[in-house]
DNA sequence: CTGAAAGCGCTTACAG
DNA sequence: CTGAAAGCGCTTACAG
């Protein structure tokens, strides 16, 4: 039973004839070095033989941190956004030489501390940090969140609605913010104050939170809702309190998840184009040229809820 | 500017008066190496004082791979169970000082690679592994995903159905491993062959595929979905085409997701302690001892679809 | 153009 | 009970 080793840098040296500092000079293409042609190929010749790759653990202890990237994400924040976010974070990560790896769950200080010792991360993310900012850059301009929100409630005024509620769930991470933004847009929009829903996440309960609501606000003739979550919530609870939607509420969604197209009505909401959010995310945390590239703006999907 | 340097090893020693190897035996306890009191308490207050934390990266060069374990999820199998999975799994590695670091999306060997070459990971997980064995360890027999299976199946023959199709999404991952679990329990219930209706992901294609599937097979009166997301497809488009569930056909889903109760019917599902089974993973992965400490049974949970 | 040497921060035989 | 030393696999001034 032959033990099989793993290759190292000092094999890689011996069996090219040269020195460990000149192989990882090719390897690492280091600038101001330079090395002949004939060296070159010899030492990825026997790189290619003998199927070396670099260890990942002694180089990051040399260079001070890993070619890691850390995302934490909130248990709340989970959902069809995000996972977009994550592939074109990944995707572009990966170009470039890095590897993105997520953290579910609190991201507290000490769960962060105990992820960050361990991993001496080259960057770290944080999903609730970019949808706080908007995932934009901030000279992008109208493409944070703030934006989208202003989208949202823009497309409900186009359609004659001018007293609107603003629903969120009862448990949302980021719910001041979402709420400050959105009445920064009502205002500039013209429109009256923002009505406020808090939708729990119980059919039963969201129901008698509708009509609650419908009692104390009956001049409301449209929800912009958190997210689909919350905006099928109250889809369902107009349903269920014998309500016809659009007619008597219209219903706005946020974030295009994969169930509002199968709802009847489908719900009309708006889709983010989070994977190019999530590459710009990329360049930029890895300090790379082109990290203004927009991603698409955010549009809204018309289906039947409004 | 006063550069806020990390305290290290070294530090703590100096601080207190004795070598690098004197505090990393207090610091970790090492079997089979005394310490007098005194020198304990002194080490320790100092590494208090001094904030040290062990350097994660430095450790892993010297101990041959880091505290940490890399969950691989394909995309397809993101979704309830996953995310209750990793909880159980993030909580049971963090009481055992380790980390739990999940890669999302494609796990084929390069991806891999890349990751492990960077981490070093002191283990491996890949979640479609756990699907396809059930999540238990193989002798807590009837607790693996073919006898999730045949609790659907046998549901659904209690309440008097025998020909009973097996709903898959057009692109499941694990089509195969569920469909062959599938069979199994539907022999071993006395069942008639299971049909098969493959259903796409689209709105009215999914109602297309259930229309056709409804003429083909008449005889059928309940249908076994993959997941929710595929019952909810089935539900979506019997509701569409006009029938009644469950009086037209009965349908029960999979994996008790967060949409089932607020469809109308609400769906009828099988729930799966998947936070139990992410805590056994773990302790088997380090290799723990009571990684046979079996989790909660799964259970129907009986709604309007059947 | 190439190599010898130091060092990143730890752990662990080994000697005393 | 404690310390000096080696070494994990790399990278990077520095010298030649």
């Amino acid at each position: 039973m032959v033990e099989e080793r793993r290759a190292t840098l000092k094999d890689v040296a011996a069996a090219s004839g040269v020195s460990r500092a000149t192989v990882s000079f090719v390897l690492n293409d280091t600038p101001n070095q330079t090395i002949s042609e004939v060296t070159r190929t010899r030492v990825l010749r026997v790189v290619r033989e003998l199927g070396y790759k670099p260890h990942g653990i002694a180089r990051a202890l040399r260079e001070g941190s890993s070619r890691i990237v850390v995302l934490f994400i909130e248990s709340g924040l989970e959902g069809n956004y995000s996972r977009s976010y994550i592939r074109g974070l990944d995707e572009e990560l990966a170009a470039h030489d890095h590897v993105l790896v997520v953290r579910h769950g609190p991201t507290g200080p000490a769960a962060a501390e105990q992820v960050l010792g361990a991993i001496n991360p080259r960057a770290v993310l944080r999903f609730g940090e970019a949808y706080r900012t908007g995932h934009g850059p901030e000279d992008s301009g109208g493409d944070g969140l703030a934006a989208y929100t202003g989208l949202q409630l823009g497309f409900l005024a186009e359609r004659g609605h001018t007293v609107i509620a603003l629903a969120l769930p009862d448990d949302a991470p980021l719910g001041e913010v979402r709420r400050t933004f959105a009445r920064r847009a009502a205002d500039a929009l013209g429109l009256p104050p923002l009505r406020d829903l808090t939708v729990p996440w119980d059919r039963a309960a969201a129901t008698a939170a509708v009509e609650a609501f419908r009692r104390a606000e009956p001049a409301v003739t449209a929800i912009a809702a958190h997210d689909d979550d919350v905006a099928l919530r109250v889809v369902t609870g107009l349903h269920d309190l014998g309500l016809r939607v659009p007619g008597d509420c219209a219903v706005i969604g946020f974030d295009d998840n994969e169930y509002g197209a199968l709802f009847t009505p489908p719900l009309t909401t708006v889709h983010i184009d989070a994977e190019g959010h999530g590459r710009v995310a990329a360049r930029t945390v890895l300090g790379l040229p082109g990290d203004d590239v927009a991603p698409a703006s955010a549009q809204v999907l018309t289906r039947q809820t409004v």
